[in-house]
DNA sequence: CGAACATAACACCCAATCACGTTACGTTCT
DNA sequence: AGAACGTAACGTGATTGGGTGTTATGTTCG
């Protein structure tokens, strides 16, 4: 399944020598990768385009943490396996209670692999803002779609703002799959104002909610509050959480479901 | 630019055959092409998946026409050069009147081919209801992108209901692009009601407007009267519209704009 | 200015995909 | 049952496209 070219292998690999030493030079990285400089050039242009760095004259710097955070492109590849193994416990969750049909996704990686998997059910419908999940279920064609309008965000890949909560407001939703890019002291937060006003009217819509986590969210902080830990059915984590913090998130949430991460 | 391989040649032609004659042998084609019948299957199957004819035991029969007037991935790549030149024409009379900012599309191929012209460009808003037309503008990350949400219909590949009607009158349009399935005695008419009535409210929401249409619309009819042709400030055909047609279409609309089609 | 660096254009290689045929096995007619 | 037809699976040859190097030409720095 991942399935990496050698290309992609490499550049991860730089990513992650940018990403711990705040700069390396092009013709360091020829040479420890064996190749051209002509072909590091490329490389640096692609992960500057994907916002993964900043290719600067002579090599490359890395970009500030919270644009990474931000970038959908990066985020999008990044604990996939987590994030798979979180949408299956999720996909899961909602299918054992057979009397839920309407599920409401956010704009999230997260929940854009729990939309894979719930796209192939005819019996569903499925209700989301997030443009890479709308593209997904219309692809599979069986799940019915409502997508959530309003002005196209970029950075999010998603669309936000009143014309989108109106929308959200004007539909009932069984369970929300909300997922958030902090947890923090037994609540959520978010970097970002917009996406978060519409993750929370997909939670006021709906008589279930899940919260999809990974591991990586506990050690981060976010601007804006979100949600309290408490307001979920159920939280969902990968197995790689560490002790202290799962048995943090039992005391404050209602229901823990740890999902176990294959690994490849 | 239109470089098409053997097999597409081949399912384009067996497209034809059907078409005229109502239906044809698996046996007939294999012969015909000098293939096998398996491979004829598979065009079938192909063909029968893109909705353009049924596949049936022993052969394939033509689908009724009002199907394929409104499959999408049929519609897709019919015309294609006359769509693009009625789409030059009405980038065209965008861009001469500089104080056009927020432009909506309805969810037509000819449309699609307008989107693609306009998303590079920074200064526009675009509006749509259209998958594919999100799809692009989004891909191109120049100009603005207001997506219209709702219910997806699979067919159209668009999004409808109260929903998307009650976001189209949130906003404010200068100039709506608006494409038909028919021209007939001076109005326009569309084979499905939902589309339509988002067509409509796109017109209502705008200052100016536009009728985008192709020749072929001229001798077809539909069920649906969706507007009349005065309601629009120019109406754009392409140069293969015959004199009588044309005749008519001046005394009935406002402005009528000639896009020229290069032959390729 | 000259050295270091960036980019554009072209050519090549390899791997993945596609189109097609062949065969073998199901399925549906009469 | 037997003929006609459909489908699944595999092999193969052609085609495509991504990834790389080379060279030639710009561009920026000191």
């Amino acid at each position: 399944m991942s399935q990496r070219s050698a290309a992609d292998h490499r550049r991860a690999e730089i990513s992650e020598m940018v990403a711990e030493q705040g700069f390396v030079r092009i013709d360091e990285l020829a040479d420890h990768f064996s190749v051209t400089t002509m072909t590091i050039h490329r490389d640096l242009d692609d992960l500057n385009e994907r916002g993964v760095l900043s290719k600067v004259r002579s090599g490359a710097k890395a970009t500030p943490l919270e644009v990474i955070e931000r970038n959908v492109t990066f985020r999008q590849h990044h604990l996939l396996d987590h994030k798979r193994a979180i949408a299956a416990a999720a996909a899961a969750w909602i299918r054992e209670r057979d009397d839920l049909s309407v599920v409401a996704l956010d704009d999230s990686t997260t929940v854009l692999a729990l939309a894979d998997l719930l796209s192939t059910d005819e019996s569903l419908t499925l209700v989301t803002n997030f443009r890479p999940a709308i593209e997904r279920i219309a692809e599979a064609d069986a799940a019915k779609l409502i997508g959530i309008g309003g002005a196209f965000d970029p950075q999010f890949q998603s669309f936000h703002g009143a014309s989108a909560i109106e929308s959200v407001r004007s539909i009932q939703v069984d369970v929300a799959c909300i997922s958030a890019t902090s947890v923090w002291r037994g609540a959520l937060y978010n970097p970002a104002e917009a996406p978060l006003l519409v993750k929370r009217a997909m939670l006021r819509q709906a008589e279930h909610s899940l919260l999809l986590i990974d591991h990586s969210k506990f050690s981060r902080r976010a601007l804006h509050r979100q949600a309290g830990l408490e307001e979920f059915d159920a939280v969902i984590v990968d197995s790689d959480i560490d002790e202290d913090t799962l048995g943090a998130l039992r005391s404050s949430a209602e229901h823990v479901i740890v999902a176990p991460v294959v690994q490849r």
